[in-house]
DNA sequence: TTGTACGCGTTATCAC
DNA sequence: GTGATAACGCGTACAA
C-alpha cells in the first residue's frame, strides 16, 4: 500500500566523519600501564590496585573507551547475546511477550538479538543466531522446523520454547495451562446452563490451540455436552467476523461461543449484537482468551482467560538463565497457571 | 501481580553436553586446504577455484561449520548489527514499527540488537550498543538524552530517529507529517460546521504530539475557531476516559474532539455514548490518530489519520542503509505523508 | 600487584 | 588461485 508514497527530504547538512574505535591499548598508553591492567579494570573481580584502577578509569573516560564485547567473546566463549525469535509483533500477544522477555534479559545483562520470522525464513534466521554465537535462545511460538532448534542445542546453547512445545520432549518449554484454561471455561458455560456450545478456533497446528480445544471439549463431555459447532478464525478479527457469522446463522444458533482468543471474541460480540440482534449474555455467552486490553473496555467487557504473560516470560528467562549459568543440560517443561476473568459476556447461572 | 504465581516443572531429563564451536581451521584441515581458502569460500566475490570451493563446502557441511560473525567483525570493522531502540512494545504503534524495521533489516542482511528502554535506563543501554559495535542505530521515539545518541554518531555510526526529531538538526530523522495531519483534521471539523472544538492531548514533551497540536490549532485559527477546551490523556485508554469525562462535562459540551491517538479516541467514543448519551457524529464528532486496527472495528469506525507506518520504517531503513554503505555523513530529515481516513465518527457537512 | 606472551577465529596482505 | 603471516581487541596463564 505505502509503496507508492514518496518521502520528502527536507534538507541535508554535511557534518560528521568516521573515526576508528578506541582500544584498550590506547587507554593503556595514556594511563601509562599495560593492556592487562586495563582489561582487569573492566573485569569484575580481578586484581587491580586502587591506584591503577583510578588511572585507567581516568584515561578511559577521557577517551570514552568501552570494551569491545565482540572481541571479548573470542576469549570468553560467551557472546552475552540471547536470541529472541518471534512471529509478527503485530500480534499483541507476541509483542507483549517480546517486550517482557527483552526487559528481563536486559536486566540480567544480556543483549537481545531479535528475529522476526515466518516459517519460510526460519531456518536461515537460526543460522544467523549461530553465526553470532548467541549464548542461548528463546523461541516464542515460531513455526519452527525442529532441526534448526536442535542445531542450537547441539552447540550447548540452551533453547527455551515459549507458548509452544514439541512432542519429542527434547527442548525445554514454558507454556500457559491451555488445557486447564479450556476446562475452566467449559465449567463456566456448563454452570451457566448452556446447551448449544460452539468453538471458534485459532490456527489448527499450534499446540496452544490444540490444548485449549482439548481441555474445553473433554470437560464439556463430562457434563454430557458435545460441541454444537466449530469454525476457524485463524486468531484474526476479520476472519473471526466471517466465522462468527457462520456460527450464528445456524438454526437454532449456539447459546455460547468460546473463542480461542480475545480478538475473535470481540468480532463475535460485534456480529452477535449488530447483525443478529442478540443480547449478551442473556441470549448468548461469548468467551475469549488472552485478556487483551481492548477486551476489557466498555463495549466488550469480555469474560476471558489471562495467561499471565509476564509470569510466562519470567519463567522462560529463569529457565534459560539457570541453564546458561550452570551449563545445566536438563530438559524442563513448565506450565504457567491461568487466571479466569469473569466479566460481562457470561452469566453466573442458568437462564 | 504475577509475582506470586508458581510455575510447575513437570519433569526433567538430562540430555545434552557442551561442545566447542567449529572453527575455519577445523574445516581447512578436513578439506586439506588452508584457512584462507575456507575464508574465501565464505566471502562473496572472492577468488576460489570451483574445485577447492567444493572441497571446502563438503567439509563445512560435514562439520556443520558457520563462520563466527563476532570474530569476523574484528578484521572487517563491521559487526553487521544494527541497534533498534524503542519504548514499550505494549504500545501497538511501536510494536508495529519495530516489526517492520526488523523485517527490513533482516532482508538487508543485518542483525537486530533490540533495546527496550525507558528514559531512566536509556544511557546505559546505549553504552551496550557501543560495546557491541553496532554499525548503526534506529531510535524510535526513545526519550533520549541526546548525548548518548551523539556518542554513537561520533564513532561514525549512523543514527536515524523515527517519529521524533531534535531541534539541533544534528541527527537524521524520519517522522510523520504531524503538522499536516493536524491541519487536515481542522479542515474536516471546520467543514462539518463544528464550533466548540476540543483537543485531547498525548504526552506533552514529544515532538509528534507538539506538532500535531500546532498543525491543528493553527489551521483552526484560519477558520476563526479557537480551541474550546483541552485535556491530556497521556496516549492511554484509562487516562483518556477520565480526560474525556472532563471535556464532556463542560456546559455546553464540545461538539468535536480531536484525540492525539486512536486509543484515547476510542475511550472518548465510549464515554460519550455510555455516560453522556451522545450520538456520534450527530451530537459530537470524535477523531483519532494512528489508524489502529481496533479503531476500524464496528463499535468505533473512527475517523482517523494513518501515519503510514510501513513507509516510515522503509524510509528510516533506506536512510540508514545508504549511510552505512557509503559512509555518507549527511544529516537528513524526511517527512512521511499521512492519509486521512474519513469513517463514521465525523460528518461531511454542517448540522 | 603488575607486565609479558599467547590464543581466541577471522580477514587482509603479500608473496608464490 | 593458493597458502603463509600479520593484524584485529581482548582475556588470562605465567612469570616477575
Amino acid at each position: 500500500m505505502a509503496g507508492c508514497l514518496r518521502t520528502i527530504v527536507i534538507f541535508g547538512v554535511s557534518a560528521l566523519n568516521k573515526k576508528k574505535a578506541i582500544a584498550s591499548s590506547d587507554v593503556a598508553r595514556l594511563a601509562g600501564v599495560s593492556r592487562s591492567a586495563v582489561s582487569r579494570t573492566f573485569t569484575p573481580g580481578a586484581y587491580v590496585s586502587e591506584a591503577t584502577r583510578e588511572k585507567v578509569m581516568q584515561a578511559a573516560t577521557a577517551l570514552s573507551y568501552r570494551p569491545n564485547a565482540l572481541a571479548r567473546s573470542l576469549t570468553t566463549l560467551q557472546s552475552g547475546l540471547v536470541g529472541v525469535v518471534t512471529t509478527s509483533l503485530e500480534n499483541p500477544f507476541y509483542a507483549g511477550l517480546t517486550n517482557t522477555l527483552t526487559r528481563l534479559l536486559q536486566e540480567q545483562g544480556y543483549g537481545v538479538f531479535l528475529v522476526v520470522s515466518e516459517a519460510a525464513t526460519f531456518d536461515s534466521q537460526i543460522e544467523r543466531l549461530l553465526s553470532y554465537r548467541v549464548d542461548g535462545a528463546i523461541l516464542a511460538a515460531a513455526p519452527l522446523s525442529s532441526t534448526s532448534a536442535f542445531e542450537l542445542q547441539r552447540y550447548g546453547r540452551p533453547v527455551v520454547l515459549v507458548n509452544r512445545y514439541l512432542n519429542q520432549d527434547n527442548i525445554s518449554s514454558v507454556s500457559g495451562d491451555n488445557v486447564g484454561g479450556g476446562a475452566a471455561i467449559a465449567d463456566l458455560l456448563a454452570k451457566g446452563g448452556h446447551k448449544r456450545v460452539a468453538y471458534l478456533a485459532g490456527e489448527g497446528g499450534e499446540s496452544s490451540n490444540r490444548d485449549r480445544r482439548r481441555g474445553f471439549t473433554d470437560r464439556l463431555a463430562k457434563y454430557g455436552i458435545a460441541l454444537y459447532a466449530e469454525e476457524s478464525g485463524l486468531f484474526r478479527h476479520d476472519i473471526g467476523v466471517v466465522a462468527a457469522r457462520k456460527l450464528l446463522s445456524l438454526s437454532p444458533p449456539p447459546d455460547a461461543i468460546f473463542c480461542a482468543n480475545d480478538v475473535m471474541a470481540m468480532a463475535a460480540v460485534e456480529v452477535a449484537r449488530a447483525e443478529f440482534n442478540l443480547r449478551i449474555p442473556q441470549d448468548i455467552a461469548i468467551v475469549g482468551y488472552d485478556n487483551t486490553d481492548q477486551g476489557g473496555w466498555p463495549p466488550y467487557r469480555l469474560t476471558t482467560v489471562d495467561q499471565n504473560l509476564d509470569a510466562m516470560a519470567r519463567a522462560a528467562i529463569e529457565l534459560l538463565v539457570r541453564k546458561l549459568a550452570s551449563s545445566d543440560t536438563t530438559v524442563d517443561h513448565a506450565l504457567v497457571p491461568y487466571t479466569l476473568l469473569e466479566r460481562e459476556t457470561t452469566r453466573k447461572t442458568g437462564p
